[in-house]
RNA sequence: GGAAAGGUAGCUCAGCCGGUUAGAGCACGGCACUCAUAAUGCCGGGGUCGAGGGUUCGAGUCCCUCCCUUUCCA
């Protein structure tokens, strides 16, 4: 009886462009959902944009740009990505959308006639210019207890206290600088602490194979927990301005992006229904049909960062909103990616380019193997090194796999005229290699995709074994050795069949690749069951080529090159310039997608100041218009703090924040410096600049 | 400060409920082979399994303490 699954990754934050954390889920749930459709399981595989939320407002804001445009920009961006790296997604969607707005409101409707909203007043800070309430990530201030200035609203970066933003000394709003207000307005509350919803997570959570144990350990930690740690009701309003839904009944409030956004996997679907989708991928029933069928498996995929809101918000929400919603199946948890060991940065993407690996002309399927390859069911994070990928790949897939094909199907083709032989083909390798299938599945259905690996790369192993021991090119030699010749490479052939068939929801289109040189329609997984034989063959064309080192250059060219090396906010980037024309000859070139992705804006130098301890830097408040920045640069040798406070300079903006000894910098400013001799110069634009202007 | 996960060969990782000389792939050395876009096969060197205690006939595997890494929480 083939299952059916609404399967989801979680949705993308709709304010920059995919980076390799989310290819790297897609990969994962790509691989699952493309090995259930294997099985002859019917899966619906839904992604959204997260569109909502005062991140984005603001971004829209600061670019001069509607929220909607913002997010139909990036949305206009997904493709390129999804489809670069094979990802198949039944439907894509958005956050944004009438089919979420009506859900949203639903389901807060339903949440509040079954007596979990309440509304109790929030005294919270108030940006007086901006007219808008703060989140405390958009407060800054003095640390109340080690007094580092400009520090975050949530805790200190600096001497690490947690408080709440009240208790900063001289607070001001990182959007317009102004000393925000104390203001109360009344907050909508989804009680979680309900008796009705704990009992309900303590249950749903408990139930067995519904959540990897680890996962489970922390949602009850979180639900469990007593004191100062009690589960609190969650807030699930914001004030206007902000880019959401409207609440039912309650002019000027808007639903919390994390209400609509999990919410934004069944916008997705009923949209994907009311398009005809679901019809045309063999589902006949309706949108309302469908969801509320107990025998629909709802499956979520999502980081570990993000396990609190889909274990208790997320069910709880769905239950007591009642039928045609169903609480998920599965919440299945991945960790992160490092590289080489060190964390990417989520909001930068910085590290490893999902664009610029394809744009260098690396094969995704290398990416989605060597990936796989590292996965399991655990929350682990997984680590990209180069020089393991590069070895992975060439000796795995081109050394060992490939070449299986690559090394028999000549004969086959000289020999043969390309005909496979009638068999019976009796062979331990043949037998044993189908035999593993169902263990194969076993490892694919668990998420333990290392194993599965681990497995068909052994077989692989063992078929280059049986082909050096019964030496193809020496029976060659000889006519009188053709029954056997033909045998071995009958035999080596239907190897890379089954191992092709067992990758395949690795490497879709190298399967398919594979199955037009074998001459077969589109391998199933049922088709490990028999052999190929009587059957004529293709000439072989080769299937895969190797990762060279100098691709890997291309793809981490800029950050190995320098960046990594140069301190975060000193000045001169590009390591203290060599002689001027050496260093042109030597940078090569880049395209102006790459120069457009350096965030050049005009700052005003507001203050600078010394740095005890340091004895080259300088701390600068800078300010872009919409926001202030503090900035450690290495200009103290050149400048006195005093000459520099009103100057307007340039700065990086998007350099991702380098936590440094006394502080985080958030950015770096532009200055000329020559090769060893003395002398910083900073940059300084022509009069009229303003403080947010681009450089371009 | 509390909690979780991890620390096994140069690198990336396996090692189930404790059991004999700790494994694989890559890298490295030697040999063989030449069908394959130098791919493959065989042999070999290489690990005090983070440190220190303990339980046990026996511990990488269980218990305690500590160190390091990453993450979460207040």
């Amino acid at each position: 009886m083939p299952r059916t699954l609404f399967v989801t990754s979680a949705l993308p934050y709709a304010n920059g462009p995919l980076h390799i954390g989310h290819i790297m889920e897609y990969i994962q749930v790509d691989t699952w959902v493309r090995f259930q459709r294997l099985r002859g399981n019917a899966v619906h595989f839904m992604g959204a944009d997260d569109a909502h939320g005062a991140p984005i407002m603001l971004k829209a804001e600061a670019e001069g740009i509607t929220p909607e445009q913002l997010v139909a920009r990036v949305a206009a961006d997904r493709p390129k990505y999804l489809q670069g790296f094979h990802i198949s997604f039944d439907h894509w969607h958005s956050t944004h959308s009438p089919e979420n707005t009506a859900l949203s409101q639903d389901v807060y409707r339903r949440l509040k006639a079954a007596g979990l909203i309440c509304v109790k007043p929030v005294e919270q800070f108030y940006d007086p210019v901006k007219k808008m309430f703060l989140a405390d990530r958009y407060i800054k201030g003095e640390c109340p207890n080690c007094h580092s200035k400009d520090q975050y609203g949530d805790a200190c970066e600096v001497c690490s206290t947690v408080y709440s933003p009240t208790d900063l000394i001289n607070p001001y709003s990182t959007l317009s600088g102004a000393k925000p207000e104390l203001r109360t307005s009344d907050h909508f509350f989804f009680r979680l602490s309900d008796p009705r919803c704990v009992a309900f997570l303590k249950e749903w959570l408990e139930t067995p194979g519904r959540l990897q144990p680890q996962v489970v350990n922390k949602a009850k930690e979180w639900l469990s927990g007593t004191g100062d740690k009690a589960l609190g009701d969650w807030d699930v309003s914001r004030d206007a301005p902000y880019f959401g839904i409207e609440i039912p009944d309650a002019p000027g409030k808007y639903l919390y992006v994390w209400l609509d956004a999990p919410i934004g996997y069944l916008a997705a679907l009923k949209s994907y229904f009311e398009a005809g989708k679901a019809r045309a991928n063999g589902e006949p029933r309706t949108f309302e049909q469908f969801l509320a069928d107990p025998k629909v498996e709802q499956i979520h995929f999502i980081g570990k960062d993000i396990i609190y809101f889909h274990t208790l918000f997320w069910p709880a929400m769905l239950k007591f909103a009642g039928a045609p919603y169903k609480v998920p199946d599965h919440v299945y948890v991945h960790g992160h990616l490092t590289l080489s060991g060190d964390k990417m940065s989520k909001s930068r993407g910085t590290g490893l380019s999902p664009l610029r690996y394809l744009e260098v002309g690396m094969n995704p399927e290398w990416l989605r193997y060597y990936i796989v390859a590292k996965l399991n069911a655990n929350v682990e994070d997984i680590d990209f090194n180069p020089e393991d990928f590069i070895a992975r790949i060439n000796s795995d897939l081109i050394g060992k796999y490939v070449n299986i094909a690559s090394r028999t199907a000549g004969f086959v083709n000289r020999h043969f005229g390309g005909r496979l032989p009638a068999g019976p083909l009796e062979s331990p390798l043949l037998k044993d290699l189908q035999a593993a299938a169902p263990r194969i599945a076993e490892f694919y259905e668990q998420r333990e995709f290392g194993r599965a690996i681990r497995e068909i790369m052994g077989a692989a192993d063992v078929a280059n074994a049986y082909i050096a021991q019964h030496a193809p090119w020496d029976l060659a030699k000889d006519r009188a050795n053709d029954a056997q010749l033909e045998t071995v490479c009958a035999v080596s052939l239907n190897v890379f069949r089954l191992l092709t068939l067992y990758l395949k929801p690795v490497m879709p289109e190298l399967a398919r690749a594979v199955e037009a040189f074998l001459n077969i329609p589109p391998l199933k997984w049922d088709d490990a069951n028999h052999l190929l034989l009587d059957h004529k063959i293709n000439p072989y064309k080769h299937l895969m080529t190797r990762v060279e080192a100098k691709q890997m250059d291309a793809l981490f060219g800029s950050l190995n090159g320098n960046g990594a090396t140069a301190a975060p906010g000193a000045p001169a980037a590009p390591a203290a310039a060599p002689a001027p024309a050496a260093a042109l000859a030597d940078a090569g070139t880049i395209s102006i997608d790459d120069f457009r992705k350096v965030d050049l804006r005009v700052a005003r130098i507001v203050e600078a100041e010394h740095v005890e301890g340091a004895d080259k830097l300088l701390k600068l408040t800078l300010d872009l218009g919409t926001e202030t920045r503090t900035v450690f640069s290495g200009i103290k040798s050149a400048y006195d703090p005093a000459t520099l406070k009103g100057r307007l300079t340039v700065m990086v903006a998007n350099l991702t924040p380098r936590k440094m000894k006394f502080g985080v910098s958030q950015g770096m400013v532009l200055a000329a410096s020559g090769e060893d001799g003395p002398g910083v110069y900073l940059l300084e634009p022509d009069s009229g600049a303003a403080p947010g202007m681009r450089v371009t």
